[in-house]
DNA sequence: GCCAACGTTGGC
DNA sequence: GCCAACGTTGGC
């Protein structure tokens, strides 16, 4: 089982919607790095932080979810009415690959982007590098552990 | 809304 | 293959 971290902007799709529907496509994935990990890391079972980005009620970690599916085409990519439709992208070779995410759990607080900062496990992790381009990032199972038992924790006087 | 950082595109 | 222009991400 590996461990993941999914970044959302809550206007898109926040965890909200995903508690009201428990089961959604994580689609609009346009980067070829986070494509390759769906296609060749991803398994069902695998568990996923849900995390805010851009969030007007609190940037960072809100929750977890499990990848449901394993990795297939995208349908956005063929739908000229999509955020992102992608007319170059071959019906039969797709480009863009999605999962299918489930809901699991939110956490009793959000865990704000300097808090995920402080946690020394995270140090090199792309989540805290400035200028990162991965809307999905890979965690270990220090990182996931590290993140979860700060959700759990009172907030910092920072918060 | 601004802007820094980065990935992608396309001219050469 | 280089690199400038452009678009996007995402923090602030």
């Amino acid at each position: 089982m590996k461990r993941w971290l999914f970044k959302s902007e809550p206007t898109e799709f926040s965890i909200d919607d995903l508690e009201r529907v428990r089961v959604e496509p994580w689609d609009g994935v346009r980067n070829y790095q986070v494509r390759n990990m769906l296609r060749d890391q991803m398994q069902v079972g695998d568990r996923a932080l849900f995390y805010h980005s851009n969030a007007a009620s609190g940037t960072g970690a809100v929750g977890v979810m499990e990848v449901v599916s394993a990795a297939y085409p995208d349908p956005t990519q063929f739908d000229p009415q999509s955020a992102h439709p992608d007319l170059q992208s071959d019906p039969n070779d797709p480009r863009w690959l999605c999962v299918d995410v489930a809901f699991m759990a939110r956490f009793p607080r959000v865990v704000s982007l300097p808090e995920l900062r402080s946690l020394p496990s995270l140090g090199d992790s792309p989540l805290v590098r400035p200028g990162n381009r991965l809307s999905i990032i890979p965690l270990t199972a220090v990182q996931y552990q590290a993140i979860i038992r700060a959700a759990k924790k009172a907030p910092s006087r920072q918060g």
